[in-house]
DNA sequence: CGAGGGTTTGAAGTGCATCAAATAGTGTGG
DNA sequence: CCACACTATTTGATGCACTTCAAACCCTCG
């Protein structure tokens, strides 16, 4: 787990690498770790080196609206470039992690001098565009069973064929918020979806004969295509 | 309405204006007009003179989910340099329109050669995002009234503290789509807005004394601060 | 082994969707 | 300028999906 190594760093310059590792810091934190808070001063992006993270914003009347969920592999906190360094979400660890953190100064620095490592973000920020559309998309015309099934699809390798078998990454109560649902519900749903596509349930464990069966009852709610890779939902 | 006074193009080369200038073609189109299709092949992204236009995909089962309704003065299609020059998703017209349609390959050039320019590109790219991100948070926790509540005050002068008069700049149904509702739902909701906060309705004409009505029903379930300027929903 | 959080289950309510039909509104041709 | 045709909008009746509140259950971990 490099940055080095990252699609959206590619094209980054040997200096902005040297710059970061130089100013760079990991830290491991424990499940419910609060990185930074909405409209927290952003001096830092982060690197997640293991682990999952929450990134969230909360109303005045209480209620909590999950941004994303990110696995290893993942940057955030970078958009605070483009927000007056302000974080426009807060951050919490959800899963124990190592969270590294990196100057945001150098990576502002590293867009306006670097073009193709600019291209490359943009890259990235239109990748992102295409998730969040159809994650709106799936909350209009998707319901709470289709949405865990596609969910579980785009955990599981999409290539394979054969029996699958898929981890649950996080508490089902966070899968639950992550999908726009209450923790019942979801409950509710998977069981619903286990019912009427045949795979099994074991904890956080979840099996089947093929991805087929949650294919033929997610995909046909959704306007693109099968293999449909969602890189944040995914292990890096 | 020019190229040279949106925001997005502040940074752009007085080359890169004549480029455009020299390859755009206007016109005019009506209600209903398809300018083009999910996944066609795109030379062109479109700048809307006047009028507006609806964004949308549609699944194998036939819903149609409306990515975005965009006024004058917005730019669309333009995303498709990411997406292997094809766009991620239909345009229509939806109320008549003077469309000018701009080579992609003279913006592409553009981003790759002005530094400048790619990073207010991405600055716009990071306010869309926000604003995705705030669709998203109120399909999940405002409810009907609220959220054409929200819809309203977006449309508003927002510094104004007076009466206010609002005009809807297209159809309801639109919307409801917009707003992820159907037509029956938004036309109830919209009278349970009106008892519950006294605001006048009259065809696509809503008048109040003072946008506070709105304020205090929809943004205490929203994690923004009031004054929330909405850049696409708002006429340029 | 007990405490506490995560998960499931039950019962009841609410909000939105759906289907059906009436009404209002708009544009057209005569 | 009127009547018709067509579309947009509203209204009514009903059903389903999801939420909410409450309580039981389960699992993990000190």
């Amino acid at each position: 787990m490099n940055l080095r190594d990252l699609p959206t760093f590619t094209n980054a310059s040997q200096s902005f690498f040297e710059t970061l590792e130089k100013e760079s810091q990991t830290v491991r934190h424990g499940k419910g770790k609060i990185l930074f808070l909405h409209e927290d001063e952003a001096a830092s992006f982060f690197l997640i080196k293991s682990g999952w993270v929450k990134l969230f914003r909360e109303t005045l009347d209480g209620s909590q609206s999950v941004v994303d969920i990110l696995p290893a592999g993942h940057i955030f906190g970078e958009t605070a470039i483009f927000e007056n360094d302000r974080y426009p979400y807060s951050g919490e660890v959800v899963e124990p992690a190592e969270i590294v953190s990196l100057p945001l100064s150098a990576l502002k620095a590293e867009i306006r001098e670097n073009n193709d490592f600019a291209f490359s973000m943009m890259s990235a920020m239109a990748r992102y565009r295409r998730q969040q559309d159809r994650e709106l998309e799936h909350r209009t015309i998707q319901n709470a069973p289709q949405r865990i099934g596609c969910f579980l699809l785009r955990l599981a390798d999409q290539s394979k064929t054969g029996p699958v078998t898929i981890h649950l990454p996080y508490d089902k109560t966070l899968v639950a918020s992550r999908l726009g649902m209450q923790p019942e519900t979801f409950s509710r749903a998977l069981s619903k979806l286990k019912s009427q596509t045949g795979i099994t349930i074991k904890g956080a464990t979840i099996e089947m004969d093929s991805l087929n069966q949650l294919v033929e009852f997610s995909c046909a709610a959704c306007s693109s295509e099968f293999p449909c890779k969602d890189l944040t939902a995914k292990k890096a």
